[in-house]
Formats: C-alpha cells, sequence, structure tokens
DNA sequence: TAGATTGTTAATCGATTAACAATC
DNA sequence: TAGATTGTTAATCGATTAACAATC
C-alpha cells in the first residue's frame, strides 16, 4: 500500500513557488500590456524582485516553457501561470465587513480583475445595509448562508473587528466555503480541509520595528551596555 | 579577521521566529487580560495555531525563560517578547495614502496600539487635506519630509495607488526612513539598507484561488481527463 | 518522590543558490 | 558556428518536528 511507487510526474508545486507565481504573473502582465514578446529569466526576476536561479526553479515545477537561447514568452507564460494559479475561471467571494477595510477590499483593482467577483459585500451593521460601495450595494449577514449559495461563493474574506471574526467565519465554513483570507487580528479555528490565509497588519509592523530595532542597535555605537545575558528572573505574576 | 571565533551567544532570531512572535505575544495579552498567570507551551501553542515543538524552540532563541514542569509566567513571557520585538520603546509611523485603506489603517486598534504611533496621514488630493481620521488631520503629501524630521518617523507605510507607490518610497526613503510597509501592488526598488515588507491582497486571494483549484480537482472524481504533460509549445505572441 | 513540562538534540524536510550541460 | 539562456543538478542553508534528558 504504502510501497514506493514509480512517481507519476511529481505532481504538487511547492508552497513558496506558489506564493511567487502571482508576482511574476503581475510582471508578466506589465510586460504583455507594453507588447513585449519575451524577456528572459534575468529580466524577469528583476522585475519580480528575485534571482534568476530561483525564477527558473520556479518556473521548471510548470514545466518546460522556454526556450533556450531566447527566453519567455509573454503571453505564453501568462497563460500558463494563470492557469496554473486556476485564474482561467471565476472565482466567487463575498466579503463580510463593511467598514472602510472592507470598502478598500470591495474598491481594490486587483479583486475586480480577472479571476475574481466580487459576490457581496456584508455587515451587521443595519445602518450600513445598502450603502452603494464599488457598484454592490451592502447586504445584511443574516443573508451570508443564502448569498454563498446563490452566487457559489468558494472564497470568503473576513474584515470585521475581531469579535466577530470567528461566528462569521463559523458561518463561512458552516455553508460550504472552504477558503478563508482573513484580515482580523485572531487565530481561526477551522477543519482541517478549509485553507485560511491571514493578513495582519499590526503582524507587519512588529516584524519591522524588530529589525528597525537591530538596525538602531547598531548606529548607537560599537560599545553596548552589555548583553542580558542573565535576566532577572521570572518576575511577580503571582 | 574572519577567523573562527568562540562565539558571544549565537545572536540572531530566525526570520520565521521573529515572524510568530508578535502571534505569541497577542495570544499572551490575551491571557494576561483575563487574568492567567502561567501557561503550558501545549495551551499557548495551541491558542497561537503551532504546535508545542515549535514554540518551545522559537521561545528557546529568546532565552531560557520558562519553568520545567509549571510553564511560562504569562507577564513575564509578555516583556521579554515586546522587548525582543522593540515594543517597550515607541516607533513613529507615517500613513501615506488618506483612502479607504489608509483611514482603515489609522482607524486599526493594533496600529496604535502600544509600540507605534501614527505620527500622520497624508495625501496628494487636496479635497482630501484637513478630514479627521482618527484624531488625525490629513496632511499634505508635500510634508512627507518636514513630517519625517520633525516626528522622527522609522517606519513609512504606503497606502497609495500603484502609480504613486515608487515616489513615495523614494521620499520615504530620502528622508531618512528605513523601514517601509507596501500596500500598493508593486515590487519597490530600494536601498539594501531598507526593509520592506509587503502586504498584497489579490497575491493571498490568487493563492487561495491556487488551493481551492486544487480541492476543486480532487472534488470532480478520480479520473482526470489526463495530465497535460505535453503542452501544444509557445503559442503565438509573435 | 512522582508527575509535569521545559529546553535541546538530532533527524528530516523543504527552500535557496551557484554552476553548468543542454540546446536554441 | 558562436553567443545566449534555459532547465537541472548538487551543495548548502534554514525550518520543522519528534523524542527525551534535565529539572522544577
Amino acid at each position: 500500500m504504502t510501497r514506493r511507487e514509480p512517481r507519476p510526474r511529481e505532481r504538487g508545486i511547492p508552497e513558496a513557488t506558489v506564493a511567487r507565481l502571482p508576482v511574476y504573473l503581475r510582471a508578466l502582465q506589465a510586460l504583455s500590456e507594453s507588447g513585449t514578446p519575451t524577456v528572459s529569466s534575468e529580466e524577469l526576476a528583476s522585475r519580480a524582485g528575485v534571482n534568476s536561479a530561483k525564477l527558473r526553479k520556479d518556473l521548471s515545477h510548470l514545466g518546460s516553457y522556454g526556450t533556450r537561447g531566447v527566453g519567455y514568452d509573454v503571453g505564453y507564460l501568462v497563460y500558463q501561470i494563470s492557469r496554473e494559479l486556476g485564474l482561467t475561471q471565476d472565482w466567487s467571494v463575498a466579503i463580510v465587513g463593511a467598514g472602510n477595510l472592507g470598502r478598500a477590499l470591495a474598491n481594490y483593482g486587483g479583486f475586480g480583475t480577472r479571476g475574481f467577483r466580487i459576490a457581496a459585500l456584508l455587515d451587521a451593521e443595519p445602518a450600513l445595509v445598502g450603502d452603494r460601495v464599488a457598484g454592490l450595494s451592502v447586504g445584511h449577514i443574516d443573508t451570508l448562508e443564502g448569498v454563498v449559495e446563490a452566487e457559489n461563493v468558494s472564497i470568503g474574506v473576513i474584515a470585521t473587528p475581531a469579535q466577530a471574526a470567528q461566528a462569521v467565519c463559523d458561518r463561512f465554513v458552516g455553508a460550504g466555503v472552504t477558503s478563508v483570507l482573513n484580515f482580523a487580528p485572531v487565530v481561526l479555528n477551522v477543519p482541517p480541509e478549509v485553507d485560511v490565509r491571514k493578513v495582519d497588519l499590526s503582524i507587519e509592523l512588529q516584524i519591522l520595528a524588530f529589525h528597525e530595532q537591530r538596525k538602531a542597535d547598531g548606529r548607537e555605537g560599537p560599545e553596548r551596555i552589555g548583553t542580558l545575558d542573565a535576566p532577572p528572573g521570572p518576575a511577580g505574576g503571582q
């Protein structure tokens, strides 16, 4: 059963690669719009902010879509990456939370463009229901299940305050959504078949602060007061 | 010069660990507010959504702050992680772009809270200048350099449309900012001493679409039509 | 002392990178 | 053919994980 098999073709693209494909795609689309027919791995890598070895390795997971001595056909590679990412079909997205963040998301160019369709923007606040945002009318949160079914929503976006997020997530999952993009600063609990990605503004800031502090340490001059090798030990708190 | 040295204490916390510290910190702060004095690695890991081996390994990079047989003192660990992340001092942040996203960021709880201070919210659009958002008056983009100097801004946040992002980034860098959080869908070019972190909404959606597609493939039944092993070859496009 | 839980070790896994043979 | 550039190999590096000795 779990015997070593000949391995059909090694499906499965590394996660790190998947996360970079959208970046390559964006660079390629810009090239396409400017009418550039082909691009080398060196040039494309530079535009995507990675080194060319990594780019070629990443693309090699999709197949051999380049031409030695020439480079990659821009249009062809746009198509191959789009297909790999699942952007040749349309995904229906529902956003919960019609505050500034939800509105920003609804208006965000990248959302409405190829591959995604915002099916609904919902909120619990009656005063917001009916507002028009990005060509949509804000709906009431109680219509969530109905919208998910009627519009075949496969991706739920949570742009609510932290306290509301888990409940909204549960409703998405209950309605059959298996991909969630969470902007609320909480760890969501979901069954294993559900994918959650998280965007956390304050975490990003904290990571920057960490590095900023390191830089500042250097600037303050070479003589550190001493490294806190022996901290005072667990303090109070019981 | 580059001779093998005794190694003072192996400074340098792995990036993957740094990125998780804010998550641990948030879970610990919640525990602290609920008056919990100590927590085991198992419990804290569960709340942070990681396994306990990883949590202990991560914390071990900061020092030995736990007690065998007991767990971690919540308050003490909050302090140690905060210090490591550089949150025991205040960082001044300037946000450029006072559209929905900029307003969402300015209003975001996690921003104003401990460790960060929003020094300014700027925009190029005269009609927005003077608007009050989250207790701030929107300023004009031309005051950027003055604000950075006067307020000692160390982190610049870019919440502008894509076309404006690189120019704003250049101004931040020119004014001496060395950490940038970018929400615009472009790859920013910066000198090596500048840290850029990027939050890209459409990239997150595309990564979800990739996985969603994989799940859908499975659902469609076991008989695939065939794997596109031999693609048609570079199509047209020149 | 017995039970609990940390901090560390070592094995494994996945990602990055440089180099270069293949080939247009 | 000569020059350019891909796709792949192999070495290296960093991250994850399970297991357990140390120790409260």
